[in-house]
DNA sequence: GCGGCTATATATAACTA
DNA sequence: TTAGTTATATATAGCCG
């Protein structure tokens, strides 16, 4: 794909495979969220290294949707490539709409406090509690940070 | 991506979302192929549309990736422990107390405020601030009516 | 082995039929 | 809608430090 096209073959060279599948990895996982973000829609990918390794990320929690695609296998025979299709837009969500907000609060920068904070318990809310005042802090030093560096701008390709 | 840059947000319009999603998804299906064939690798990719469609593909199967994945899991006691998640690495700061909390206090899935706070420009810092700030007063108003009400569990399933 | 750095190969947003 | 087309935005193979 880039200065010599490969192809998609199995990569030999045991350096050059492990770069590869790093880096690949980190664009699919990249991928995933766009994926996520863009369409409110919820995925995770999962990976095995040939060493074993296992390399998971997902929205909003790979066992969330590990489950959810097992519950869906079952009624389905377990199929390797499970469709729905198209046509029944707006069926129902399949989270909740507390899991929904929280998932939209979190990963795409907006806050829906109301309903997840109508949902904890008072240990929960003393705990949630330090944890904002603590994030606060974050937020304005990171803030402080970039005005010092002159630049108001995103780093880097961040999602 | 393309005539225009967009950036990644929630797309609004039906069509365009859909059309959006059909395509993007079809591209990760690609990768995930492509890296499974470059590297020996196994993976799997589950996504679930917004009207709850699955759509799944793997290699060697998605149950066989998600039956491995959901074994080592376990033995990690969740996903914690697993390599790659949400937004950033595991290489990078590990996870502060701050993230590990909320994750707990809320739903037991999983965030990287310092990922996220580092990729944010200064507007978005603000605004963050800002919904930072209305959090503390939702969870301190919220905790006084618990309080008040004499329970300290949760009002009901659902929201 | 990781983190840049290009030069290309791909993916894909907007458009059209 | 569901496909192609096309112009750009991204991803990334091969190198370096």
């Amino acid at each position: 794909m880039v200065r010599r096209k490969i192809e998609i073959k199995l990569i030999e060279d045991d350096a050059k495979r492990h770069t590869t599948f790093t880096k690949r990895r980190k664009g699919l996982e990249k991928k995933t969220k766009e994926l996520c973000h863009l369409c409110d829609a919820e995925g995770a990918i999962i990976v095995f290294s040939r060493a074993g390794n296992v390399y998971a990320c997902g929205n909003p929690a790979v066992n969330v949707i590990v489950d959810r695609y097992l519950a869906l296998a079952e009624d389905n025979g377990g199929e390797d490539r499970v469709h729905g299709d198209a046509d029944e837009e707006e069926a129902a969500p399949p989270l909740t709409e507390m899991e929904k907000m929280i998932v939209e609060a979190i990963e795409g920068g907006r806050l829906a406090w109301e309903a997840t904070v109508r949902n904890l318990g008072l240990s929960e809310l003393a705990e949630l509690e330090s944890l904002v005042e603590e994030a606060k802090r974050k937020v304005a030093a990171r803030a402080r940070e970039v005005v010092a560096s002159g630049r108001g701008d995103i780093p880097d390709g961040g999602i």
